[in-house]
DNA sequence: CCTTATGAGTTTACTTTTTCAACTCAGGCC
DNA sequence: GGCCTGAGTTGAAAAAGTAAACTCATAAGG
């Protein structure tokens, strides 16, 4: 009998994977969502290689997820900074996503180390609960656990042949 | 001026990208969700190499993510087969973030190739609506946006000096 | 009993990444 | 000119990843 399965190359996982899966890129942007800009606040928050660091912010730079700008403090000459362009800030659900696997299957004795909580940054409505990361149907259904979900193929999937 | 930073080292999102941030490591679990079990599954399905799949498996078991099955097909001697714990299940949010994020910048020109929907596993009220990763707080506020959150130090926060 | 087939790995040789440390480069300041 | 700083670059060594051939246990066929 033959069955035909999505092709798990041709997948946005692991695109995604191919632009942020490299060692520290994740934690490069998550420094950036935490307000790292320049190349030495990279540096020294995560203890990377300069080289490597360099490579991986250049590597981001192409992808979209950061952006390269130029400043200047005064008295001083022009430099670059980099900062997320929207694409690299919505990859905050997925650092969050992962920041909650750790802390419940990883956590510090103490108790986790970062909680994200709900402030904008006109912190008029200033809210302040923790916040979490759910699955959400479009019909509305919420909180969907693991088991409640599958994958289907969608109009740009592949198949492969498996007997 | 003295500022405190939350060491960025000690983090959950750190430790849980040392468990599932290796090359392949997220494919594998992303596999394992879609139904493989086999050594032979993963290795045909991802094309990794056999010996990395075989080191990844075991670092995946170790850290309790996947475990080894022992099985045996009828008319076959005893092997082994690999599934996920829950505490590997419990990375399906930050495989839909993966995927969604994806999908959304470095989609596909013919659209996604897969689109997770709401099944549960008994079929029985299947909704079937493609399913989406949204960040909410306690208070119950949804749908936030990446800028409407904020990283704050948690109970077990260790501080960095920085002048 | 001997040969072949199969899935699940292991070994080995080779290539690519990552790391670490030292070095360069372009201003600004004394 | 000499020194300082931030932002990289260079180069050598270590670690990780790749590809293909090999092993191992068992089953099935002759």
């Amino acid at each position: 009998m033959e069955t035909r399965r999505i092709d798990p190359v041709n997948c946005s996982v692991a695109r995604a994977l191919s632009v942020v899966g490299e060692r520290w890129s994740l934690l490069i942007v998550r420094e950036a969502l935490d307000g790292a800009r320049r190349f030495g606040e990279f540096h020294s928050r995560l203890g990377i290689a300069r080289n490597l660091l360099a490579t991986r912010l250049e590597t981001l730079v192409t992808a979209g997820v950061m952006r390269r700008v130029p400043y200047q403090e005064p008295g001083d000459r022009q430099r670059f900074a980099y900062e997320l362009t929207e694409q690299g800030r919505a990859l905050r659900p997925t650092l969050v996503a992962l920041l909650e696997w750790g802390d419940t299957y990883l956590a510090d004795p103490q108790g986790p180390s970062v909680i994200v909580r709900h402030r904008p940054v006109d912190d008029a409505s200033s809210c302040d609960e923790p916040v979490k990361v759910v699955l959400e149907c479009a019909a509305g259904h919420s909180h969907l656990a693991p088991e409640d979900v599958c994958r289907t193929p969608g109009p740009g999937a592949r198949f492969m042949e498996s007997s």
